[in-house]
RNA sequence: GCGGGUGUGUUGAAAUUGGUAGACAAGCCAGACUUAGGAUCUGGUGCCUCGCGCGUAUGGGUUCGAGUCCCUUCACCCGCACCA
């Protein structure tokens, strides 16, 4: 039987579907290894080559587990609301939901192809409602709780009601409580719930027409469509993030993700241990403190005026009257600013002075009250003192509108750039003068503390969760507004489904649930804003744990079992969004109970991107000639992206090139060599750079194991790099080897002879290697290992059953279809998968000599070959033997043989 | 500016974690065979002045020994960025 890889494939795949080969059933008996992807958005364009990158390294750690004995759970769906589908519906009227099943069922047939086991009786999908159900649920649940700071944790807002009744809480006191209006006992609820709705600064999208969060963003544009965002101040649901700011950084420390994934967790959490100062400030006769935040306390002799944000709220009453125009014009200004501009002005120094003066409490200086956008409002308290001797843009605000620069640190020179160093000793600063920087920072907190003047605080840098989204194709909020006040939908209300709309843009600033019909509860209107993407994916691993239980989100019985991920394959553009709200997410319902671990994701694994490789030919301008590359810098052309398919090896199919567009039909050519040789780049992977490969073209002409090993042999999983199909022959080259030990033509050539000790010790270096290596996530080095392992039993003529057979099952992870048609050749009736991953005996793959090498001088070198038992003294005596040795060694005849923990590593002659 | 990472043949890369650098592939060269292919097989392939030579971005250091550890410089990639 020759290796027809088309039909093996086809029909493993249809064995798989039909046996339910991967199903994962709650095993109590089995230890459990829960293997993610993070699922993918159907996008209209279908998988290209780069999307199972990550898909393929799971699958085979999954397939890896299985052999090792776990119950895997493997599961796989779809994250199906967003916004590509409902610009899709914008533009065509077509219902969101048909072109998502349409792109669902595409994504489906080009997974099936390339041979994952996933468990698809576990498919979720995010717009389905019996799924977001749950994510309505969590909803709920968030808007029903608050986060209590004595426990450290979210619990139920009736404890906080009863608080308030009782005793009072915060500034509310129980009185105040009692007479308090349902309106304003909801407004002082919404203070604490977790789900809350509140007017914030938010990232408006015009382009959009919705809200987005600060992780949607990027460079002041919507990550998705490229819109220019602007601040608005607007009311809108929000998740209280925030409160799990300082749990979120602690728990980084036990997970077993990369440095650089953990840091960027860390910056975006933004922890920053500093104090609260109080100055007094005076204005037209008011007196207003104002409470600023810094890290630097030490340097509050170096003061030399505050800065205000132009958003703070104590802007109106720090404006002097003479000073209120001037004011008004720069507030005006800033306002006018889009997020980009003012990004793109970053060092552009503006601001205004207030006309109000501060007085330091610890040298009793009047100083200057200015506002500049240079001060967020959003961070620390809206307003600092500024320091422009010892910080950059302190200094740069002080140099542009003249201010005093003092110096605190003795021999630092501030003509030129501030001193932003924390190092030196201390100068002009009262009774820190002659200290190091490093104890004056805490000697000033200490100091700041003890007479009453300020508080050490903790700020960060994270933002609670922007949580509507003035879209239709999203989860909507089981809320509805009775007076004006914001009512939970009851439990056994939902879901709550997505009403059927006839259009889909958002007209007259109205979202777009606003045009449906009877949008009401009870008679009272429902909410018209929807969840945000990340809502559905916050907790897709818990459903995927109980996918059709109706009861609840996931029973304690399959989360006590599956518990938490083991290992999550994705991209690390997900760093800063879906895995913060994951964490919170998973944190909140393990507050509440319904989770048993913390945190969601144990080991995770960012997968590198595949890069398209894009060719180009050189038109000559003004003419329908093309030059080859190589002749290009002789004439003026333009580049032009050709689609690759018509190009092999960077050679292009002049014919192929003529039929692809009619106004090439009769284009000229000068070739070199009789070629026409194509330029290339790396670039993105996408339609208009013509440099789409379609995974489903390479299960054509190679089958859907050559990708599957091809992907992992082009390089460690992590990194990212360009797709290039030069070395695809060399796997599927060794695949029909590895076929070709099993069946010459149509014979079968295993015998059940006795493997002789040579066999014996490829098989089991390979198997340590394999173990060590998927291990690691290690694969493309598994792959060279298998080569080398296959050549080396080739040269052996080796045709035992006792090899072949568990190196089959070695195979069976990467070449899953492959493996399965030779366990049967072999006489199995079950599948591979169902196997034992051989046992490694290192005595069997030892090597029985070892090559130490001799040095000499630090320089010269031979090497002797030593049976691995030698012991130090008989390799030296060895070494003394050797003829080369005996001509050195006059005078200084040293041998040191040098052991590191009972093994030669070396061999030196002195 | 801050943080993280990378730098090895023509190319993708490997290196038992401090022990013969370039495994395994790709490409290229030469040859064999033929059903003339996008097939298969064999050999060669870091550099040069061919030596007791040189060689892992650069310069230094530690070590008997450094691609690997420490410091310098350079280049590139990624993330954050007026966060006080």
């Amino acid at each position: 039987m020759d290796y027809d890889f088309k039909s093996i494939e086809s029909k493993w795949q249809a064995y798989w579907a039909a046996n339910k080969t991967f199903r994962a059933e709650v095993d109590a008996s089995r230890p459990k290894f829960y293997v993610l992807d993070m699922f993918p958005y159907p996008s209209g364009a279908g998988l290209h080559v780069g999307h199972p990158l990550g898909y393929i390294a799971s699958d085979i750690f999954a397939r890896y587990k299985r052999l090792k004995g776990f119950n895997v759970l493997h599961p796989m769906g779809y994250d199906a609301f967003g916004l590509p589908a409902e610009q899709y519906a914008i533009q065509t009227g077509q219902h969101p939901e048909v072109t998502t099943r349409k792109n669902v069922a595409r994504y489906r047939q080009q997974l099936d192809r390339i041979g994952f086991s996933f468990d698809w009786d576990r498919e979720v999908r995010t717009c389905d409602p019996a799924y977001y159900k749950w994510t309505q649920w969590a909803f709920l649940k968030m808007f029903g709780s608050w986060y209590d700071p004595a426990l450290d944790k979210a619990r139920p807002i009736g404890e906080l009601v009863k608080k308030l009744e009782t005793e009072g809480y915060g500034d509310v006191s129980a009185k105040q409580w009692a007479e308090s209006s349902e309106k304003e006992k909801s407004d002082i609820l919404m203070r604490y719930r977790i789900a809350y709705q509140g007017e914030t600064s938010v990232n408006w999208c015009e382009g959009l027409g919705t809200v987005l969060a600060n992780d949607e963003v990027k460079d002041g544009l919507s990550v998705r469509g490229g819109y220019p965002v602007e601040q608005k101040k607007m009311t809108q649901w929000q998740l209280r993030v925030s409160a799990y700011a300082e749990r979120l950084l602690s728990g980084l420390e036990g997970l077993d993700w990369t440095d650089s994934l953990k840091d960027m967790q860390r910056n975006w959490i933004g922890k920053s241990q500093g104090t609260e100062v109080v100055f007094n400030t005076e204005c037209d006769g008011r007196t207003v403190p104002v409470t600023i935040f810094t890290t630097r306390v030490d340097t509050v002799f170096g003061v030399t005026f505050m800065v205000l944000a132009p958003e703070s709220e104590l802007v109106p009453l720090l404006t002097a009257d003479d000073r209120r125009k001037e004011v008004e014009e720069y507030l005006d200004e800033v306002k006018k600013k889009t997020e980009r501009e003012r990004m793109a002005q970053t060092r552009n120094v503006t601001g205004v002075f207030s006309g109000a003066y501060g007085i330091n409490p610890l040298t009793g200086e009047r100083i200057p009250v200015w506002i500049s956008e240079y001060v967020l409002s959003g961070y620390g308290t809206g307003a600092i003192m500024a320091v422009p001797a010892h910080d950059s843009r302190d200094y740069a605000f002080a140099k542009k509108f003249n201010l005093p620069i003092i110096p605190i640190i003795e021999g630092c020179d501030v003509s030129e750039q501030s001193f932003d160093a924390k190092e030196g000793k201390m100068c002009n600063s009262g009774f820190l003068d002659g200290m190091d920087v490093k104890d004056a920072i805490e000697a000033a907190k200490d100091y700041v503390e003890e007479k009453g003047l300020g508080r050490r605080k903790t700020n960060y840098r994270l933002r609670d969760a922007i949580f509507s989204r003035q879209r239709y194709w999203g989860e909507p909020f089981p809320i509805y507004y009775k007076d004006g006040i914001p009512m939970p939908v009851p439990e056994s209300e939902l879901p709550l489904k997505l009403p059927q709309i006839d259009e889909f843009k958002a007209q007259g600033g109205e979202p777009p649930l606003a045009r449906a019909k009877d949008w009401t509860y009870c008679g009272y209107p429902l909410e018209k804003n929807t969840m945000p993407g990340f809502a559905g994916s916050s907790a897709y691993y818990l459903r995927y744990m109980d996918p059709r239980n109706d009861e609840a989100l996931t029973s304690g019985q399959a989360n006590g079992y599956w518990r938490s991920v083991d290992l999550y394959v994705g991209g690390t553009e997900h760093a800063t969004g879906h895995l913060i709200y994951s964490r919170f997410w998973n944190k909140f319902l393990y507050d509440l109970g319904y989770v048993c671990e913390d945190e969601p994701f144990r080991k995770l694994v960012n997968q590198g991107m595949i890069q398209g490789r894009s060719n180009f030919v050189y038109r000559k301008v003004g003419t329908n000639t093309f030059v080859s590359a190589g002749l290009k810098d002789r004439y003026e052309t333009t580049e032009i992206h050709v689609d690759i398919s018509l190009v092999r090896n960077d050679r292009l199919d002049i014919e192929a090139f003529k039929a692809w567009r009619p106004e090439y039909a009769d284009a000229d050519f000068e070739l070199e060599n009789g070629e026409y040789v194509c330029g290339w780049a790396v670039e993105k992977m996408s339609k208009s750079m013509f440099n789409v490969v379609n995974p489903d073209d390479i299960c054509d002409r190679y089958g859907a194991d050559t990708l599957r090993l091809y992907e992992m042999f082009l390089g460690p999983v992590e990194q990212s790099k360009p797709w290039d199909t030069k070395g695809i022959d060399g796997v599927n080259r060794f695949l029909r080897k590895f076929w070709h030990l099993f069946w010459d033509r149509d014979t079968w050539l295993v015998t059940d002879g006795k493997a002789g000790p040579e066999e014996l010790k490829t098989l089991h270096k390979l198997i340590g290697k394999e173990q060590q290596d998927i291990e690691a996530f290690s694969y493309n080095t598994t792959i060279s290992a298998f080569m080398i392992a296959l050549n080396e039993l080739v040269e052996l003529k080796c045709n035992k059953r006792e090899i072949l057979e568990p190196l089959t099952v070695l195979l069976s992870p990467f070449a899953p279809h492959m493996a399965e048609e030779l366990w049967h050749n072999l006489g199995h009736t079950d599948s591979v998968s169902g196997a034992s991953f051989p046992e490694f005996i290192p005595a069997l793959a030892a090597e029985d000599n070892v090559t130490y090498p001799v040095q000499f001088n630090g320089k010269m070198r031979f090497t002797v070959e030593m049976p691995r038992s030698a012991s130090p003294s008989e390799v030296e005596s060895v070494v003394r033997a050797h003829p080369l040795t005996a001509k050195w060694t006059e005078g200084l005849n040293v041998v040191k043989v040098i052991v590191v923990s009972g093994r030669i590593v070396n061999v030196v002659v002195k």
